[in-house]
DNA sequence: AATGAATGAGTTTTCATTCAT
DNA sequence: TATGAATGAAAACTCATTCAT
C-alpha cells in the first residue's frame, strides 16, 4: 500500500489511488522499464485508458509514486529533526523509518531504491529527496555544534556515508542478497547507528584530514 | 576507456573494444534503456550490425561491461586481501580504488552505479559483484579476529554500511549533487574510512545488539 | 453562427445549438480529423458526453452543419431561380449568396469548402450539394434558351466552372492566398461573373466543340 | 503511378518509390485520415517498419506525394509559360496538362484533389502550388499586355478562376458526379479555355469594377 | 568482417463512445 | 437533461534483431 508512512485519505479518488497501487506492485515485480502500461491496469483491475484520465503518461506514475514518498519520508524526517533528542536518536528514528518501511511495503521500496538511481531527472523533478538528504545533514551539523559529534568530518560526506549504508541494507533486502526479518530489521538499524554516530564520535584523536 | 584499472590486450578485436567504450558513453549520457542500438553503433562509427557479430544483444553489451568492470574490482580487492596491513589500510585502499575510478573513467562508474540496481538478474548473472563484497566482509572478520574492530557488529551488515556509503558518493558525483574534484575525491575517502572504521573500533563500550 | 442565411429558430434546443455553433469554430480552427470530441464540447461549455445526446456521432455532427449550410444555399439558390431576371442577374445572386457568407461566417465557410472534398460519402449524403449545383445548371439552360448564352457549352461543365471559381476564391480566403475585404468581395463577385458569363456570351464564333 | 507528367528515375530507390506509389493507391480508394500505415506497407508488399526507413510519418509520405506532384505540375505550367504562343493556347497548354493527369493517373489526381484542401500547413508547406497557380496569373498579366486579354480584370483572380474551373471538373470525376472519358476530357478542356479565355476577351464594354 | 535494408513484435497513447449517476 | 468516469478498439511509431550482399 502506498502512503503507509502517512495515511492519505482515499476520498474521492478511489481509482487513482488503486491505480498508483497497482502500479507500485508491478513495477516492483517487474521493473518500470520492463512492465507495460496494461499490466498496471490489469494488476488494478481497470481499463489501461483509465489510467491516462489520471496521469499524463507511465512516466508520470512513476514520479508520482516518488513524489508521495519522499513527501512522507521528508514529513517524518522534519518531525525528528525538530525533537530535542541527541544527534544519535535522531539519527536512529530516520533509521528506524526508511528501514522500517520495508517491512510495511516492501513493494513501495524496491521500486524506489531500484527506479532512484535510474533517472537523474527524476530525483531532480523530486526534490523532497534533496531536502530529506538536506535534513540528516542538518542533524549532523546540531550533533557538531553540540559537542556530541566531531568536528573535523564534513556533515555533507557524513550524511551521504549514513543515507548511502541505508539504501544499500535495503537494496540488499531488495534483492535477497541480505536476510531479512524483523530481527534483522532491528539489527540493522542498531548496526548503521553504531557505526555512524561511532565513527562520528568526538574522543578519537582527529582525523588527518 | 574501458579496462582502466588493469589495462587489456586490443589484439584482434579492435571494433568490440571500440563497440564497448562507445556503449559505455551512450549508457552513460542516455541511460541504457532510453539508448538505441543505433546509438551504440554511431558513437562507436560502425554499422548498428556489427554489434551483432560481437554479441548476442544489447543486453549482453551490459553484461559485458559489468563483467569485465567488477573483475578488475574484484581482482584489485583480492590483491588487498592479500596484504598483512591493518584492516583500516586494507579498507581505505578498497575506497581508492572505488573512488578514484569515478577520477579515470566517470562514465564508467556512471553507468555501473546508474544500471546496477536496475536488474537482480544482472547482479546474480555477474557473481563477482557478490565476491567483491564478500571481500570487503573477509577483511572485516580479520580486523575482528585481530581485535582491530569490535566483534559485536555484524559482518555482513558493515560491508553494506562501507559499500553503500562509497556508492551513495559516487551517486552524488554522477548526479551532481556532490561536489567532485581531486581534493573532494581525496576527502570523501578519508571521511568514509574514518566513519566506517572509527565506528567499528573496538574501544567503546559494548552495542545493546 | 449557423444559419446566417435563414435564421432559425432556438426554442427548445438551446444546447444542440450551441454545440453546432462550436462545432463550427473547432472545425474551422482544427479540421474535422485532427480535433477531438472533447474540444467540441469544451468550446460550446459542456461536458462531452452531452454531444450524443443530440447527435449519434461526431461525423453526424459535421453531416448537420453541411446539411443545414447548403439547405440555405439551396433555398436561396431557388428563390434566385424562380426569378425572371436575366440569366447573368441570377448567376450574379448565386455568387453574391456563396461569396458574401465569408463574410457572414468565415468558420461556416471554412469548414464547408475545407471537408467537402472529404467524403464521397458525405457528399452522396448530403443531397442539397447536387441540388443546389442543379440549379445553377438550370439557370445556364433557361440562359441558352433564351438566347443569352451560346448554346455550344455544355451546361454541366459550365455550372462546375461557375461553382469551381468561386469555390476557389473562398479557399484562396480561407488559406489567406488571397486578400479579404469588403471591396475584394464585391470585386469577386463581379470578376467570376463577368468571366463566366462573358465566356457563355452567344456573340462569338462557335467553339470547335 | 507516380511521376506521370516527367518520369523520374527508380535507380537505387526501388523500395521508396514502390512505398509512395503504393500509398497514393490507397489514399486515394480510403482517404488519408482513414487509411492505416499498414495499409500502404501491405499495399506494397513491405513491412510496415520500412516506411520509417524512407519517411519520417505518414504526413511525409502524402507531403511527399504532393510535392513531387506539383513540382512535376510546375514544370510543366513554365514550359509553357516560356512559349510564343497565345495566352489562350498556353492556358490551354495548362488545362491540357491538369485534366489528362486524370486520365494517366486518376488515383494521383483523386488525392491532390481531395487532400490539397485538408491542410494548409501542407499547402503552406509545397510551395510549388502557390509557384504554378504565379505561372497562370503571369500568363494572364501577359496577354493582357498583349492586348489578347480585357485589361480590366484582375489577373490574379481570373488565375484563381481558371484553377478552380479545372480544380472543379477533377473534382467531379474523382466523386463520380461528373462524366468521364477521353472525349469528356477534351471537352472539359476546350469548355474551360472557351470560358475563361472568352470572358477575359477585350471587344466587351469594359465591366463595372 | 562489415553494411544497412528489411522485418515485425511490441508499446504507448489517443479518443470516440458508453453509461451509471 | 447533464455529467464525466470508464472503456477498449485502433493506430502510429520504435527499435532490437536478422540477413542478403
Amino acid at each position: 500500500m502506498l502512503s503507509t508512512l502517512t495515511e492519505r485519505s482515499n476520498g474521492g479518488e478511489d481509482k487513482r489511488r488503486l491505480i498508483l497501487e497497482a502500479a507500485v506492485r508491478v513495477f516492483a515485480q517487474k521493473g518500470f522499464h520492463t512492465c507495460r502500461v496494461g499490466d498496471i491496469a490489469e494488476e488494478a483491475g481497470v481499463a489501461h485508458g483509465l489510467l491516462y484520465h489520471y496521469f499524463r503518461s507511465k512516466d508520470e506514475v512513476l514520479e508520482c509514486i516518488f513524489k508521495e514518498t519522499w513527501s512522507d519520508i521528508l514529513a517524518a524526517a522534519r518531525m525528528i529533526e525538530e525533537t530535542d533528542e541527541p544527534a544519535r536518536d535522531r539519527l536512529s528514528g530516520i533509521a528506524k523509518i526508511l528501514l522500517r518501511a520495508w517491512r510495511r511495503d516492501p513493494d513501495l521500496v524496491r521500486v524506489v531504491v531500484r527506479e532512484v538511481a535510474r533517472s537523474p531527472e527524476l530525483q531532480r523533478r523530486v526534490s523532497d529527496v534533496h531536502a530529506a538528504f538536506a535534513a540528516v545533514e542538518r542533524i549532523i551539523v546540531r550533533g557538531q555544534e553540540d559537542g556530541e559529534f566531531r568536528r573535523d568530518v564534513d556533515p555533507r560526506l557524513a550524511s551521504f556515508v549514513f543515507y548511502g549504508a541505508l539504501e544499500e541494507i535495503l537494496t540488499g533486502w531488495v534483492l535477497g542478497t541480505l536476510d531479512e526479518g524483523d530481527e534483522e530489521i532491528a539489527r540493522a538499524e542498531q548496526t548503521v547507528v553504531e557505526i555512524v554516530c561511532g565513527g562520528l564520535a568526538p574522543d578519537r584523536q582527529a582525523a588527518e584530514v
